[in-house]
DNA sequence: CACTATAATTATAAATTCAAAATTCAGTTT
DNA sequence: AAACTGAATTTTGAATTTATAATTATAGTG
């Protein structure tokens, strides 16, 4: 029943935020499914804990994005429409495009070299067609770096914020294989800009990339 | 069939969030400062209301930045130093330059007139130099309505979080009598760019606005 | 038969209560 | 006198209870 107490949890989070994790995966994978109405009282038992820290997680989703509260009537999962999905890749695209030119002008080598790494490791499972869960993975984890090293936690946080409303698109996760070439063609592109120092043109390309990712979306 | 439906403007808001606009404006005029704790028993008996809607209230401050919570320590006004000012204003630049390219290309023509009056009104305030409070209060309102008009819901959303977080540094107020005519001057430049549906140079125009922000600020 | 009003039910919102963790302070020990 | 131990106090975190709003169901009337 208790959640074993692991080594590493040595911070331990509060039980609101638990819960908020647990509620997002529940999102993301459509457990709930976007516009539905999210039952308090049931969730509460399910998960064996009271109303209350839930309600908590809840505010914290609300501002989030990923649900939606109305006045007296609860929680509904966050629907997205075409135009939603269409501003938050436009967003996207910005404050990733300048994070790659931050990161073409800032980046130690070192980093270079690890953000390379990865990029390597992109095209290893691209070339195995069937690996497109790792591309996915893979895919991420390099964006995240690049946001790590441009080194603006508030840039981080928003483009997470971001991340998280694009999967509620069932669209966003077909990557599907045609995809998954021109996706490693334009990842080079930017890879290439970075290593030159060429912050423009890290800039233009990372733009490309992530508007691309929209067509591919919608 | 035309049951009196209640107006929009007299929406009821939940307690959380009144209490939440309470706190934020405790927070910006220092009624809260940087790095308190904040006294939950205190705070509840002084709004007359239970720690219930505050602990929601101090959760959503939380994810929004004004406040951080520490586990089983409560939550503390959040501390901005001098580079997270920075980055603030950074993306305030890019994304304020992003919406005003937006904005010129898509405003109607009604649209670009109503911010060419929010701007002669602030011109007027400029005039009278002690009206530096109007003056900001006008340069707010012109940048929120540009961000309404370019239609993009997160992006107005991340703006007025970033607005909040940048008002928690002294300096942001301290728009000087020198400043509002740099100010005036960069604003009518934006302006103007908007006016000839020049999308580039609006976006240049409003990156620098912004950045000679920061340099006043910091 | 339809429509309205009212009662019953259900769910949210807020207050209160309870539990557990952290801090403080006093007392003892070295 | 300094430091450590442990109890008392304070404060956070979570559960429970209470109140209020909204929806549904039911009954009554035109």
């Amino acid at each position: 029943m208790n959640a074993p107490i692991l080594p590493q949890n040595l911070k331990q989070r509060a039980l609101y935020e638990e819960v908020a994790e647990l509620l997002r995966q529940c999102i993301f994978n459509r457990n709930l499914e976007p516009g539905s109405w999210i039952d308090e009282l049931k969730i509460a038992e399910e998960y064996g804990i009271s109303r209350t820290p839930l309600r908590e997680a809840l505010k914290v989703l609300a501002t989030e994005g990923l649900v939606t509260m109305k006045v007296r009537r609860g929680a509904y999962v966050t629907e997205v429409n075409d135009k939603d999905l269409r501003d938050v890749f436009h967003l996207m695209a910005v404050l990733e495009a300048d994070a790659a030119g931050t990161v073409a002008k800032i980046a130690t080598n070192a980093q270079l070299l690890e953000l390379e790494a990865l990029h390597q490791e992109l095209e290893k499972a691209a070339k195995n067609r069937r690996d497109y869960i790792k591309f996915f993975t893979l895919n991420e984890a390099f964006h995240v770096r690049l946001l790590q090293i441009a080194d603006n936690k508030w840039a981080g946080q928003m483009v997470a914020d971001l991340r998280k409303v694009m999967k509620l698109n069932r669209a966003q996760s077909l990557l599907k294989e045609g995809r998954i070439d021109e996706s490693l063609a334009e990842h080079t592109a930017v890879m290439a800009a970075l290593k030159r120092r060429d912050a423009k043109g890290a800039r233009a390309a990372m733009h490309a990339h992530i508007k691309s990712g929209l067509e591919a979306a919608s």
